[in-house]
DNA sequence: CATACGAGG
C-alpha cells in the first residue's frame, strides 16, 4: 500500500514524464546541465533514475549547499527507495557521516566533496558527480566547477551533471565545453508583481523599514486572505518592524478598515532570522488561527534556506545585508546593499509555492531594471586564503589562471598567496611546503592551522591550543543582551573568565569551565554565553582531536603539575578560575607564529594601538608602527579593554589580534599580549615577500611585472586615500570624544 | 563600547 502511494507521488512529479529521456541523455553525455525549476522534483528523482537505470554505477555523489538539505533529501530518497537511511542511500556532512560500504547514492554538502577532492583530486570512487543548486554559486560550488572541468580532461568517463534552477543557463553550458542543456519545467503558480510607482532604490535606504510595515498593513487591510512574507535585512530592523506593525494594528477598526473583514479579523506577527532561538518555535511554520493572517518579517534566510508554508503575498524591500571582503585593507565589511534582479525574482517566487500570489516591491520598475542581473558570486567577495591553500594541496600550481567560471579579482588571489607565504605554507616560488601540507589537514582558517601545528610541533601545548582554536572558529560566544541592566550583568559575568594575558587564555578558561559544568545549558544562560555556539566549538574540537590522532600530530598539554594548590594565588589575583594552571607563554607563542601578521604597538600615552605591518595591503607592507595612521582600539568585551581593569595599560606594549572589525572605528576583537622577541625572526618574512614569486607562473614575466607595477601604483593611491580618510575619521572621533569628556566633567562638577 | 545576512569544512 505504502509503496504504491510513494510510486504514485513519484509519478506525479513534472520530472517523471522526462524519465527515459533523462536516462538516455546521461548515458550519452558525460557533461550535462539540467535546468529544473522549483518543484520539478529533480533533486530527489534524477539520482534515483540513475540508481535504477545504471546497474554498473558504483557511487553517485550529489552536492547540496546546505547541511539540512543533504539530510532531508537523503531521508526522503531512502524512503522512496525502500531502504534504510545509510544503506543504499546516505548522506555525508561535517560531524555526521551517515553512509556505509553499501551506499551507492550519497548526498553531501559541497564542502565535504571539496575536502574529499583535496585528498583525491580525481574523485576516483565516484562514477557520477551531480552538483545541485548550482545557481546559488557558493565558493565551494565554484571551486568544484573548475576542479571538475580539469578532472574531465583526465577522467573523461566520470559523468558530471550540473543542476540549477536559474534561467541564465548558457553560462554553465559554456563553461563546460558547450555541453547540452536539459530543461524540465517546474510547477509553481503565477505571481503578480506590483512595483512602487516611482520610488528609486537609492532613496529607500533610510525608509524601507517603515515602508515595508506600511505595505504589510496595506496587504492586511486590502487583500484577500493569505499569509505575508516581508524581506528585510537584519535582526534589529526586523524586531522593530514587528513592534511597529503590532502597534499599527491596534488602531485598526476591522469593520471599516479591512476589506475582507468577514475572513480577516486579526493578525499574528513573527520575526525570523538565524540567531533566533525560537527558530524551533514552530509557530512560524504552523497555520495561523482561523480568521487570522500570519505576517512574517524575515532576513534572506527565507529566500533560500527556509520555506514558510501558506505564503501568498511577498513584500520585498529590495535590500540585503551582505558580507564583502576588501582586499586592499584585508577587512570584512557587512553592508546593506540592493539585491540583484535574480534575487528579486526568487523572493517574488516565494508567493507562488502553493497557489497564485502577489509580490509588492517597494521600488519602481525602472529601479528593478537598473539592478544587477545576478548577485556577485561569493568567490568574488571573499578572502581566498583557505581556498588557495586547498588548491595548492591539490597541486594546482598556477592559481591566478585557475579556470573559475567567474574569476575573482587577481588581487584577492595574490593577497591569499602572500599570506600563505607569511604563514610558511608555501615557499618563495609558490610551492606548497611540508608545513602547508600539514596545515591543509584541518578544516580551519590557515592562521589557526598554523598556530595549532606550532603548538604541537614546537611548544608542547596542542591540547590547549586545540580548544582555543575551536572557539576561534565559531561565532561570538558572548551574548550581548538588549537591555542596559542585563548588559551590565553580562559584562560582570564575563569577568569570571578574564585572563591577564588577554582573550586567548580567557577563551580557554571559559571552555574549561563549560566542560567542568557538564556543558549545561542553564550554566551558559546564567553567564550570557551562547550554548549553541559552545556546543559547535566542542564538536569542532572533537573533530580536530581525531584528525591530529589520525595524522600523528602530537597532542600535548602544558598543564602545570600541582595546579590545584594555587587557591591563594587565585584569590590574590581575584580570578576564580584556573589562572596559573597552564604555561600561558607557550600558548601565546604558538599563536604568535601566525598572528605576528596582526600585531600592534600601543600608543605611548593613550590606549590605542598601531599596526606593525599590514601584510594585506600590497605596497604598504613593513610599515613602521608610527607611520601607520589607523588607530586600533581594543574591543569592549576584551579582557584587555582598559575599563575592564584586568591589566594596567602601562604594562601593555605589543598585542596580537585575531580579527578586526571596522565600524565607526577599528576594533581588535580577540586580543592578547605578545612579546616582540617571539616574532622578530618571523617579521623578516615581510622583507622576503618583495623578491618572492608566489603566483607560480614564470611566463611573460616582463609584461606581468608591468601589470604588477601599475597595480601597486593604483593601490598606493588607494591606500593613501584610505589612510587619509581614516585620519580624518580619527580626528573627528577625537574631537567628539574630547567634547564628550568635557561634558562629562561638567556634569560631575554639577552633581 | 556597541556587527552579525546566510551558508560551509
Amino acid at each position: 500500500m505504502i509503496a504504491t502511494k510513494i510510486l504514485k507521488q513519484r509519478e506525479s512529479l513534472p520530472v517523471f514524464s522526462y524519465r527515459q529521456e533523462i536516462i538516455d541523455a546521461i548515458k550519452k553525455e558525460n557533461l550535462l546541465v539540467i535546468i529544473g525549476e522549483t518543484g520539478s522534483g529533480k533533486t530527489t528523482q534524477i539520482p534515483q533514475y540513475i540508481l535504477e537505470g545504471f546497474e554498473n554505477c558504483r557511487l553517485i555523489g550529489v552536492t547540496q549547499p546546505r547541511r539540512i538539505a543533504a539530510i532531508t533529501v537523503a531521508t526522503r530518497v531512502s524512503e522512496e527507495h525502500g531502504t534504510r537511511l545509510g544503506e543504499d542511500v546516505g548522506y555525508s556532512i561535517r560531524f555526521d557521516d551517515c553512509t556505509s560500504s553499501k551506499t551507492r547514492l550519497r548526498y553531501m554538502t559541497d564542502g565535504v566533496l571539496l575536502r574529499e577532492a583535496t585528498l583525491d583530486t580525481q574523485l576516483e570512487q565516484y562514477d557520477i558527480i551531480i552538483v545541485d543548486e548550482a545557481h546559488e554559486r557558493t565558493v565551494e560550488t565554484d571551486v568544484l566547477f573548475g576542479l571538475l572541468k580539469a578532472t574531465h580532461r583526465l577522467r573523461p568517463e566520470l559523468k558530471i551533471l550540473i543542476m540549477s534552477a536559474t534561467l541564465n543557463v548558457e553560462k554553465f553550458s559554456d563553461f563546460f565545453n558547450g555541453c547540452p542543456i536539459f530543461f524540465i519545467p517546474g510547477r509553481t503558480f503565477n505571481v503578480n508583481i506590483n512595483h512602487h510607482r516611482d520610488a528609486k532604490i537609492s532613496s529607500l535606504k533610510s525608509t524601507y523599514v517603515q515602508r515595508a510595515v506600511e505595505t504589510a498593513l496595506y496587504v492586511h487591510t486590502q487583500e484577500s486572505p493569505g499569509d505575508v512574507l516581508v524581506f528585510l535585512t537584519g535582526q534589529n530592523e526586523i524586531d522593530k518592524a514587528c513592534r511597529d506593525l503590532i502597534a499599527r494594528e491596534k488602531d485598526l477598526d476591522y469593520r471599516t478598515d479591512v476589506k475582507y473583514a468577514d475572513e480577516v479579523r486579526g493578525m499574528v506577527v513573527y520575526p525570523i532570522y538565524s540567531t533566533l532561538e525560537t527558530m524551533e518555535q514552530k509557530a512560524i511554520f504552523d497555520d495561523p488561527p482561523r480568521y487570522t493572517r500570519k505576517i512574517v518579517f524575515a532576513t534572506n534566510i527565507a529566500q533560500t534556506s527556509v520555506t514558510i508554508p501558506g505564503i501568498k503575498y511577498v513584500v520585498d524591500s529590495g535590500f540585503v545585508k551582505q558580507k564583502s571582503y576588501d582586499p586592499t585593507t584585508g577587512m570584512d565589511a557587512l553592508l546593506v546593499v540592493p539585491i540583484s534582479q535574480a534575487a528579486a525574482t526568487q523572493r517574488a517566487g516565494r508567493a507562488g509555492r502553493t497557489a497564485p500570489g502577489k509580490a509588492f516591491r517597494l521600488y519602481s520598475r525602472e529601479s528593478f531594471e537598473k539592478l544587477d542581473e545576478e548577485t556577485v558570486p561569493e568567490i568574488q567577495r571573499s578572502s581566498l586564503l583557505s581556498t588557495v591553500l586547498s588548491l595548492k594541496k591539490m597541486e594546482i600550481k598556477d592559481i591566478l589562471n585557475f579556470e573559475f567560471i567567474d574569476p575573482p579579482d587577481p588581487l584577492l588571489v595574490k593577497n591569499a598567496l602572500r599570506q600563505l607565504f607569511l604563514l610558511g605554507a608555501i615557499d618563495n616560488e609558490g610551492k606548497l611546503t611540508s608545513l602547508g601540507d600539514e596545515m591543509s589537514i584541518f578544516p580551519l582558517s590557515p592562521f589557526l592551522s598554523r598556530a595549532l601545528i606550532a603548538s604541537a610541533r614546537q611548544f608542547g601545548c596542542s591540547k590547549e591550543v586545540m580548544t582555543i582554536v575551536s572557539l576561534l572558529s565559531v561565532e561570538e560566544v558572548f551574548i550581548s543582551p538588549r537591555t542596559e541592566k542585563k548588559q551590565t550583568e553580562a559584562d560582570e559575568r564575563r569577568k569570571e573568565f578574564y585572563h591577564p594575558s588577554g582573550d586567548h587564555l580567557t577563551l580557554l578558561n571559559l571552555f574549561e569551565a563549560y566542560q567542568d559544568n557538564g556543558h549545561s545549558r542553564e550554566w551558559c544562560r546564567d553567564r550570557y554565553l551562547n550554548h549553541r555556539t559552545l556546543s559547535t566549538a566542542k564538536n569542532i574540537r572533537d573533530q580536530l582531536r581525531e584528525l591530529m590522532i589520525k595524522h600523528n600530530i602530537p597532542l600535548i598539554s602544558c598543564r602545570k603539575k600541582n595546579s590545584h594548590n594555587d587557591e591563594r594565588e587565585k584569590k590574590k589575583r581575584k580570578l576564580n578560575y584556573l589562572d596559573a594552571k597552564y604555561d600561558s607563554i607557550k600558548i601565546l607563542e604558538s599563536f604568535s607564529t601566525a598572528y605576528y601578521i596582526n600585531i600592534a604597538k600601543r600608543h605611548s600615552h593613550r590606549p590605542v594601538f598601531y599596526h606593525y605591518a599590514s601584510a594585506r595591503s600590497p605596497g604598504n607592507e613593513y610599515v613602521d608602527a608610527n607611520s601607520s595612521l589607523l588607530a586600533l582600539h581594543i574591543s569592549p568585551v576584551s579582557a584587555l579593554f582598559p575599563e575592564n581593569r584586568v591589566v594596567k595599560m602601562d604594562d601593555l606594549d605589543w598585542v596580537m589580534y585575531h580579527n578586526m572589525l571596522y565600524t565607526n572605528k577599528a576594533l581588535m576583537k580577540v586580543v592578547s599580549r605578545v612579546n616582540l622577541e617571539w616574532v622578530e625572526e618571523k617579521l623578516k618574512l615581510f622583507k622576503e615577500l618583495e623578491n618572492a614569486r608566489l603566483d607560480g607562473s614564470s611566463v611573460a614575466k616582463e609584461s606581468e611585472d608591468k601589470i604588477v607595477e601599475n597595480d601597486s601604483e593604483k593601490n598606493d593611491a588607494k591606500n593613501k586615500e584610505v589612510i587619509e580618510e581614516n585620519e580624518r575619521k580619527n580626528q573627528r572621533l577625537e574631537a567628539i570624544e574630547a567634547a564628550r569628556q568635557r561634558a562629562l566633567n561638567r556634569r560631575t562638577v554639577n552633581e
